[in-house]
DNA sequence: GTGAAAGGAGTTTTT
DNA sequence: CTCCTTTCAC
């Protein structure tokens, strides 16, 4: 194995080696020395500590904006430069494949050459490739398929229902959470069977589908998600010498988001930073045939973690905080550095999220401090409804625009995807660019899953899952009865599913359906012909295989000849996924069929992001993590949203939702818009929102209302702007955010604005328009601050809910959520 | 086996 | 409101 003479990996200082093949090498960088004086050029102490440090274990205590990226290139390229590492002993582990492309990018910047054989990838990336190498040991084949979670529920489903187990209870949701718990726990079926109570006939039924779930994914020589770590775990402990020779390779092993890690991951962390023994096991070797490889025993290798536990919203997705908590207790030896200096954002921005964060108890405090100064305020909006909020968020991006922000520097972050709908609505109106992540993915589109579904099909031919989605898509006339008689056959008989296709006319079925089994097996070997390893000309590029795919299937002709008006679009994203492919080609020479599809796979919504799109960028809370914009809309900041009424029953959840304020807040470079709406539609009602606790957190002098909570719906109020935003003449947004200025004038009048906590809720909250018990019967005439008069026809709904239908004298009929509605009802 | 229509259920965050 | 399943008629 490639390895330095002497790879000093816990030599207390870092030792500088010069000539050829080390700095030297690195291009423009000069000499070793000199080199190692730009590594720490323009860091600050503690910085330098976190590239320079040397030793068993690192933790870089990193808090938002603090230059961690910079940091962790820095102690890489520093590590490759002074000959302490070979690139290919280095293995990082970043959260998205985008932050892994930059990282790879910046150190290869730093060393003025790529830096060949480093692993950067994900925890999912990088256990991929170590399982498709390795399958062969346990049963799989190379080119397994990946289930994302969708793939997961439909097997799921399918298992729930063979065993009538939805008579018990169980739903697909409610399974596939709990599997995807237990595999995070690096539980499988057996050891999970071992602790249950088989008393409990539901506890039995789970085991049962559980096993099932397993049997079926290795059946179709698959993993999910979870198995990706989970199995690549099990893979190093039932392989002991396959672990050593990750352990031998990877002597550097660096893992970002480390407070997002669950225990499997923390695990797999585990497994290869364990020293490697004097080999005295010759069982492997002999089996393997290698013979007088007999190593030294070698330490473990170092472990750098960089995280920030005031940033962990993974939790319900198996994270375990305490991983970041106890790393000192875990991996004794090991070292602390904390970077609290920022700089991304301004002070009054800090001081926000600091004191935000501050109300998490049970955590060690940490204050981010910058000395780029306060900068501007935060500004707050209250809208009347979701689009009103949504207009105030359009109006003040244009204002961004035109005052010079690009608007890819721009981003509206929300707690739920369903909230997009509204600000898509508006954006698409004011004609505002912007661009939607994750959401529905584009590979999560049915029409791609289909076509991908073709690809599986060939790559894997044990997949039945792919096979029974294609084997009616477009329309052949084969319907479930023939799909489970194939199903059977390929059980009774033992074949896979791809060779009860071909022998489909041993079924007895009819004519036509025969033909059209024997067609589509057809067709997919001939595409497995073109991508064998052995064809004269190589195999062929992933376009090819799908052309030929697509065009015998007839998938698009199919869909341009469907009625459904969406038909088109669907068939120009089939369309892009070919152009897709001849991209991939294009970056990946040399690139498999496999390879595309673990590419497609593992894309994350942040991957989807493009820097130079020129676009506003929506998305989660979620998936704003460790990006930064200079203005940043942080919507919804409602009760039942932020902090989510689902979190309110979870152990931790409220403090987790203040994570995500803080994730949230922390993005911001310059501006930050905090904003809310005083109702929210939900599917198809509209409810009352008030403003979310985490509000009354940030100190009432960091922002500035253009409309506050308690302002919105007093005398005067504003115009709920997103239904009169056609208003002719006179009466533009401009001068309605004009008319909620004079509103400070009321403002002003109130007494200052107290700075205990206690008296805070008061000034937020109470102030929320409120009627009350109030009466209304059809019939009933009443005044509406913007509407004007007009008679209730008929009053729906129970309690807050209930909701008056009004026809309006001049404004037609509308219907008001009578709690908060600006109305009152004349005699 | 297909397609339309009606009814019901469920709504967080994601690799 | 929307997505999904079920039902029913061809």
């Amino acid at each position: 194995m490639n390895s330095p003479s002497d790879p000093h990996a816990h030599s207390s200082t870092p030792v500088i080696v010069g000539g050829p093949g080390s700095g030297g090498a690195a291009g423009g960088s000069g000499g070793g020395a000199s080199f190692h004086d730009a590594l720490l050029d323009g860091l600050n102490p503690q910085q330098r500590v976190a590239v320079e440090y040397r030793g068993p274990a690192l933790l870089i205590v990193a808090g938002a904006g603090s230059g961690k990226t910079s940091v962790l290139t820095r102690r890489i390229a520093g590590l490759i430069d002074s000959r302490e590492a070979w690139p290919s002993q280095i293995l990082a582990i970043t959260f998205t494949n985008k932050a892994a492309a930059e990282m790879r990018e910046r150190v290869g910047a730093l060393l003025g050459q790529t830096a060949e054989g480093m692993w950067i990838s994900t925890f999912h990336s990088a256990c991929v490739r170590i399982l498709r190498r390795e399958a062969e040991n346990f049963g799989f084949t190379k080119s397994f398929t990946i289930y994302d979670s969708h793939d997961s529920r439909t097997l799921i489903k399918r298992i729930i229902k063979d065993l009538q187990a939805d008579t018990f209870g169980f739903t697909v949701s409610g399974v596939a959470g709990k599997i995807s718990k237990l595999k995070n726990e690096l539980a499988d079926a057996d050891s999970y069977a071992r602790t249950a109570n088989f008393n409990d006939p539901q506890e039995e039924i789970f085991v049962e589908i559980f096993r099932q779930y397993t049997r079926s994914l290795s059946a179709a020589n698959a993993f999910d998600f979870d198995d990706l770590i989970g199995q690549t775990v099990y893979l190093f402990r039932a392989f002991p010498q396959v672990a050593e020779t990750y352990r031998r390779r990877f002597r550097h092993i660096l893992v970002d988001e480390y407070q997002d890690t669950n225990h499997a991951q923390y695990a797999l962390i585990r497994e290869l930073t364990l020293p490697v023994g004097e080999n005295d096991d010759d069982s492997y070797a002999l089996v393997h045939g290698f013979d007088g490889q007999r190593t030294a025993g070698l330490p473990g290798a170092s472990l750098t973690v960089v995280g920030d536990s005031d940033q962990s919203i993974y939790a319900f997705r198996g994270a375990d905080i305490r991983n970041i908590v106890e790393f000192e207790r875990d991996f004794p030896g090991a070292t602390t550095v904390l970077l609290e200096q920022n700089y991304r954002s301004t002070q009054n921005i800090l001081t926000a999220a600091n004191a935000v964060i501050s109300n998490n108890f049970d955590r060690k405090d940490k204050k981010l401090w910058t000395d780029v100064g306060d900068g501007e305020k935060i500004i707050g909006f209250t809208g009347y409804s979701g689009h009103d909020e949504a207009q105030f968020v359009a109006d003040e991006i244009a204002t961004l625009h035109e005052s010079g922000t690009p608007y890819k520097d721009v981003a509206v972050f929300y707690r739920t995807n369903a909230q997009t709908r509204a600000l898509e609505e508006i954006f698409i109106r004011a004609a505002v660019p912007y661009r939607v992540l994750g959401g529905t993915r584009f590979y999560e589109r049915a029409e791609i899953k289909d076509v991908l579904a073709y690809l599986i099909a060939v790559a894997n031919p044990f997949d039945a899952m792919a096979l029974r989605r294609i084997l009616n898509t477009p329309k052949r006339g084969i319907g479930p009865a023939t799909e489970t008689a194939l199903a059977v056959f390929a059980e009774t008989n033992e074949v896979s599913y791809r060779d009860a296709m071909r022998r489909s006319s041993e079924l007895g079925l009819g004519p036509k359906v025969t033909t059209a089994i024997l067609d589509l097996a057809v067709l997919l070997d001939e595409a497995t012909a073109l991508i064998d390893p052995d064809r004269a000309e190589g195999p062929a590029p992933v376009s090819e295989v799908l052309a030929l795919l697509l065009e015998r299937s007839g998938y698009v002709v199919a869909l341009r000849a469907g009625r459904d008006p969406q038909d088109e679009a669907r068939a120009e994203n089939v369309e892009e996924l070919l152009a897709v492919t001849k991209e991939f080609a294009k970056n990946n020479p040399g690139g498999q069929l496999v390879d595309f599809l673990t590419e497609v796979s593992l894309v994350a919504a942040a991957d989807e992001l493009d820097d130079t799109s020129g676009t506003v960028s929506l998305m989660t809370l979620h998936t704003a993590k460790g990006l930064e914009y200079e203005a940043v809309f942080l919507t919804g900041v409602e009760e039942d949203l932020l902090p989510h009424r689902m979190s309110a029953s979870e152990p931790g959840g409220p403090a987790e939702e203040r994570r995500l304020f803080y994730v949230g807040i922390t993005r911001a470079r310059k501006r930050l818009y905090l904003s809310l709406a005083m109702t929210r539609a939900q599917y198809g009602e509209t409810a009352v929102a008030m403003p979310s606790r985490y509000l009354q957190e940030i100190p009432a002098d960091l922002i500035d209302w253009r409309q506050s909570p308690g302002m919105a719906t007093s005398r005067g109020g504003t115009q709920p702007r997103a239904l009169n935003a056609n208003r002719p003449g006179g009466f533009s947004t401009r001068s309605s955010i004009r008319a909620s200025d004079s509103l400070s004038f009321s403002e002003s009048s109130l007494p200052p604005a107290p700075r205990t906590k206690a008296e805070w809720p008061n000034r937020i909250t109470a102030q929320v328009r409120d009627n009350g018990d109030l009466e209304l019967q059809p019939g009933d005439r009443i005044r509406h601050t913007d509407f004007g008069e007009g008679r209730v026809n008929a009053v729906t709904g129970e309690g807050t809910k209930r909701v008056a239908h009004v026809q309006f004298d001049a404004a037609g009929s509308k219907k008001l959520l009578i709690k908060i509605a600006p109305i009152e009802k004349i005699a």
